[in-house]
RNA sequence: GGAUGGGUUCCCGAGUGGCCAAAGGGGACAGACUGUAAAUCUGCUGGCAACGCCUUCGGUGGUUCGAAUCCACCCCCAUCCA
């Protein structure tokens, strides 16, 4: 299921073989929170661009549009039109994400408030799981809670034993739906996530104690919510050596390139991050040497691509005035084109670090794409 | 030619004697964003030797301790009547 094909140090890539189709590692999973990526992309870009998995989102899933609905319209795969692997998240970070709309944490679950329609909504270790079922991604997250970075010991550590319970009951669950006779995909597998804040003991202790449960994944949450980087790579130099090496290391939510470039570099194979198309739809561009604000003035005759030597839809066509041009104008193609890019960059430079971890050359090729990213600084 | 309503800082627009370099939008410029309540949010937007001074509210000239605000004339704009 899951083989590692190449490793150089603490670095690893490795072939995942799902039933909705094969992810090659590192991997960057693509954001798409209501089973889309916003910024007009269709998932027939997506194949242009190379993405490997959709991420998709519990929370938002299920109180927009409703996962009884989509299980009902055949689940995310047929609903979206997108036939390649897909991962939904717990609805845990928005837990921590949440915060100011008062919800609260209990042992049976977390009380929210729907930010639509501000009706309470409960959601616990079985709800999502049963939502996460019934929109039948290839991957589920278990129900967590993200503590917030710098959060005291007092706090972490019985968030971090309540998330470990929840683990157990999430897994339970897991089972329970995969044998139903009415489970779109019975075969939905299940990723445990790590947490303890920055506290070394916490996280390690967790880390073990999880790695017990014999799962097909394991996620490093509550990572990189304020904490600085050479915390976040401590953390990652603690963990994930007491995670499985030999399955999937998931770096939730992360991050720039980077980030994931040091993440890589540390035994992580699997992220997500809103960057690419967050920042795209707010005029950031990220590219090889850095990232640039297309909105700046500096751009507004610069008929360069995006990218130079970048051979996105983007780049090929148009230049950074038209773009800037687009964004000025609010015209939607500005957005959609820079979303296209940054996530065509992303997936490309994950196929980079593939290569290079496989054919023995990461140590060169790291090196050289941090020194890349540090062209325009 | 007559009547009425208007001309405010890049634009729209509030302000009708001092608390006004002038509300609020927009635009421009810059910044933030890490498992997306985010096509969002924040800052900034007359000048300067800068806790003070100078220039600015169609123009010119008045009234007043003090005017974007009051008065006179003039110039434009809109609508209506000839």
């Amino acid at each position: 299921m899951y083989k590692i094909i190449g490793k150089v140090g603490n670095a690893k890539s490795a072939s995942f073989d799902t039933v909705d189709g094969i992810i090659e590692t590192p991997c960057f999973m693509n954001v798409g929170t209501a089973a889309a990526i916003k910024g007009a992309v269709s998932t027939s870009d997506l194949k242009n661009i190379g993405t490997e998995v959709l991420l998709c989102n519990t929370y938002h899933l299920h109180l927009k549009t409703g996962d009884t609905l989509i299980k009902k319209l055949g689940g995310i795969k047929k609903f979206a039109n997108w036939d390649r692997p897909t991962l939904t998240d717990s609805g845990g970070f928005q837990v921590y994400s949440l915060v100011s709309t008062g919800r609260k944490v209990k042992e049976e679950g977390v009380y929210f408030k729907s930010y639509i329609d501000g009706r309470p909504v409960f959601m616990g270790p079985e709800e999502s799981m049963q939502i996460q079922s019934n929109l039948a991604s290839t991957i589920a997250m278990a129900f967590d809670e993200c503590p917030p970075a710098l959060a005291s010991y007092d706090y972490i550590k019985p968030s971090v034993e309540r998330t470990t319970r929840w683990l157990e009951r999430c897994i339970a669950e897991n089972k329970r739906l995969n044998a139903l006779d009415d489970t779109i995909n019975n075969k939905q597998l299940l990723w445990g996530i790590n947490q303890g804040g920055i506290l070394d003991d916490v996280r390690i202790e967790h880390a073990k104690e999880i790695s017990r449960y014999d799962l097909s994944g394991y996620a490093i949450g509550g990572l990189a919510v304020g904490e600085s980087h050479e915390e976040m790579y401590h953390i990652l130099d603690v963990t994930v050596p007491n995670l499985p090496l030999d399955k999937p290391t998931y770096l939730m939510g992360v991050g720039t390139p980077e980030n994931i470039i040091e993440s890589v570099d540390r035994g992580v194979d699997f992220f997500d991050c809103v960057y690419p198309s967050r920042n795209g739809r707010h005029g950031h561009a990220y590219t090889k040497y850095g990232k640039l604000n297309l909105l700046n003035k500096m751009y507004e005759d610069d008929e360069k691509p995006i990218e130079e030597g970048c051979e996105c839809e983007a780049c090929k066509k148009y230049s950074r005035a038209y773009v800037r041009h687009l964004l000025k104008s609010k015209e939607m193609l500005g957005m959609r084109l820079l979303v296209m890019h940054n996530l065509y960059y992303y997936n490309h430079l994950m196929e980079t670090i593939r290569v290079s971890i496989r054919d023995g050359s990461w140590d060169i090729e790291k090196r050289k794409l941090l020194d890349d990213l540090n062209t325009y600084k």
